[in-house]
DNA sequence: TATTTTAGTAACGTTAGTGTCACTTTGATG
DNA sequence: CATCAAAGTGACACTAACGTTACTAAAATA
């Protein structure tokens, strides 16, 4: 290396990951990002061709993390044990659904690169959605899980639900756990 | 009136609302939307001074339709019965969760009229929040919502769900039915 | 210390969106 | 049919973002 650089690429993707969820793809540009990051908007070019490349590289960055994590499930042997992990793993990375969302809006694009990314990516979710199916089955099999709601709502319910937003902030552990027990019970009592 | 306008104020607001959904609040140009209308750009600012005043009239227009459906909640007397109404209603308008995030985008803004109507829309909103608490109020009376629960919870689930993508194109009242069963008694049996 | 390599800068032309304004078009009305 | 009011146009100046490039700055190494 011949001179050391101004940024890390943790304050880069962390800048990018803020940007993006403020302003979405469309309002996300490269001087917002070299503000930030005190350098100038040419050197940024240095690194990543446009903003498609970018964002792409920062979001298999953020999705090879989340299915690490993800891939921890396998240790837990119960179905129950399982859900527990997924809820509080889920928590701890509320904004992945919207990036994912962002994300999308990318066009097909010339640029090489960003078509590699972008297949990268494709190729992440798969892996993701490969844990979770292993998941529900799981469920199934136990018998935990009722038999007439489809898959993909049970995980859509999973995923979506951290996005509520907690207008009057209830605390957080008493929020995850009324969340926990509307999907595996529902809201209403019994009467 | 002098001259016919070659556009409908119908026209324009649902074109509005598709381009604000694809687009997002900072990828919405009024070139965009006076293509889509067959006229330059210049008439529109005729009837808008800028794209704040537009999306917030926009909004106050499809708040105010949901508003004037929300109230229908009151000529049921039983709260199941509103329960039912609401999830209802909420599925005819999936995108409005979205579209009020997008206006949320509009900041504090110079423009009078954009203050106005942004002063307008928390008034509707209130009004809205109005209908939803007492349908709350009305389940915690009747004992059919678990007490511990926190309301605005109870409303996210509502509002939250219809916007889990229905990936694999289940029927919609299979879809709608599920989503309804789980949010009143969950997804796991007992077993 | 001279060389090489990489980091970063600053200025350029380009494109796309903004808001304005003098002008033309259209159709209703006196 | 002359007039007038509203609808619509197209050009203008301006700004912000884009991507490129010739350049300078810094640090490792030979």
């Amino acid at each position: 290396m011949a001179r050391e650089r101004k940024f890390s690429q943790d304050e880069l993707f962390s800048a990018t990951k803020e940007f993006l969820l403020i302003h979405g793809y469309e309002g996300f540009t490269f001087l917002l990002l070299a503000e930030r990051l005190h350098i100038s908007r040419g050197a940024l070019y240095k690194y990543y061709d446009n903003k498609d490349e970018l964002i792409t590289s920062y979001m298999i960055h953020e999705l090879k993390q989340l299915l690490n994590r993800l891939q921890e499930v396998k240790q837990y042997v119960r179905f129950d044990d399982q859900f527990d992990f997924l809820m509080e793993l889920i928590f701890t990375m509320p904004e992945v659904q919207q990036l994912i969302i962002i994300a999308n809006q990318i066009s097909a694009n010339t640029n090489e690169k960003v078509k590699n990314n972008k297949e990268e990516l494709t190729q992440l979710h798969m892996s993701m959605y490969q844990y979770l199916s292993d998941f529900v089955r799981l469920g199934r099999q136990e018998k935990k899980l009722k038999e007439n709601i489809p898959d993909g709502l049970i995980l859509g319910f999973i995923f979506q639900t951290i996005a509520i937003p907690n207008h009057y902030g209830v605390p957080h552990t008493e929020w995850v756990a009324s969340i926990k027990e509307i999907i595996s019970h529902g809201m209403f009592t019994n009467k």
